[in-house]
DNA sequence: ATAAAACCTCAACCAAAGTTGAGGTCAAGA
DNA sequence: TCTTGACCTCAACTTTGGTTGAGGTTTTAT
C-alpha cells in the first residue's frame, strides 16, 4: 500500500489573518517578522502567505522570549539554530526555555543587587558622588551580573 | 559686616566638558538632556554652558534611575517635582530612591514569576499553545505585576 | 457575477535615547 | 598673535520593534 499523504482538512495551512487571530499579534507584525527572517511563509497561487501550523508555536516562542527581555536579533539566532530538516521538538523548545531561564536569573540578580544597594542608599542618605556603589556599575553590582553569556548575545 | 558672596575658587561653575568628564556621560548627552529639560545651564559671556556643581548629582540621579529601568520622561517628571526655590536635599533624593525601590520590587516580582513559570514549562515540556501560562500575560503573571503605579508613569 | 473582506508591496512614520557631522565661534597656551 | 582645542547650533542619522497608509490584487460569500 502506497501511503499517499492525504490533504487532511483540519490542519491545513493558515492565512496571515488566521495566524494573527490565533497568535494575538497584528498582521503587520507577522509581515515584520517575516521581513526580519524570524518566520517564513509559502505563497498561494495569488501570492498570499500560507503558514504551516507550527508557525503558531514559533510566534508564541518569540513573544515569550520578548517578555523575558530578549531582543529579536537574539531570538532570530536561536531560531536559526534549530535543525531545518525537521520540525522542532519539545526538547528543542526546552533548550530555549532553559537559556531564557538563565537570562532571567541574571536579570533578577542584577535588579536584586540594585535594590539592596538602594536600601543602603536610603539608609545612609547617600547617592553621594564619591561613595555610592550605584554610581559606578563596574563595581560590586557588576560582579552580580556578569551574565552567563546568553547564547548569541554579545 | 555685609556678607558679600565671594567667588570661591574651588566650587566654581563647571563647563560642559568638565561635567562630561566627571559624570562619565558624553557632551552630546548633556546637550540632549538639556534639550529635554532634564538639566539646565547658565551661559558664559561667549554663550558657553556653565553648570552649578549640583548638576553632577542630578546627572548621577538620572543615570541610576535609568539603570533601574525608568524612562527619561518619567525621570523628568520626578525632577520637575523638586522644589525649585532651593537645592535638593538628601530627603528629596531619598524619596526618589524609595520610589525606584518600588519599581525594582515590581520588576523583580514580574521576572521571578516568569522564571517560575518557565520552570514548570521546562518540567512539563510545554510552551504548548493551549495550557502554557506564559502564553497569555493576562493571567497569573499579570497579577504579579500590576505595579504600584510608579509616580508619573502611565 | 459581483461586491466586500482580506490580502499584497513599498514607503513613510513613531518613540526612545542618543550620536554624528557640518559649519562656525570662543578661549587659552606658546 | 595665532593656532589648537573646546565649545556652539541645527539637522540628520542610528537602533529596536513595530504601525499606518496608499494604491492595487485575491479570495470569498452572496
Amino acid at each position: 500500500m502506497v501511503e499517499k499523504k492525504k490533504e487532511l482538512p483540519f490542519p491545513r495551512e493558515l492565512s496571515v489573518g488566521e495566524v494573527a487571530a490565533r497568535s494575538g499579534v497584528a498582521v503587520s507584525t507577522l509581515h515584520f517578522y517575516e521581513a526580519k527572517n524570524l518566520i517564513k511563509s509559502m505563497r498561494s497561487a495569488g501570492n498570499q502567505r500560507r503558514y504551516p501550523r507550527d508557525v503558531l508555536r514559533k510566534v508564541a516562542v518569540i513573544k515569550i522570549a520578548q517578555r523575558v527581555g530578549i531582543p529579536l536579533a537574539s531570538i532570530k539566532r536561536q531560531l536559526d539554530s534549530l535543525p531545518q530538516n525537521r520540525s522542532p521538538t519539545a526538547a528543542d523548545w526546552q533548550r530555549f526555555s532553559a537559556s531564557w531561564r538563565e537570562e532571567l536569573e541574571s536579570r533578577i540578580r542584577l535588579l536584586t543587587g540594585m535594590r539592596d544597594q538602594l536600601d543602603s542608599c536610603i539608609g545612609c542618605g547617600c547617592l553621594s558622588l564619591t561613595n555610592c556603589p550605584l554610581r559606578n556599575p563596574w563595581d560590586e553590582l557588576g560582579k552580580l551580573g556578569p551574565g552567563p553569556h546568553f547564547p548569541g548575545r554579545e
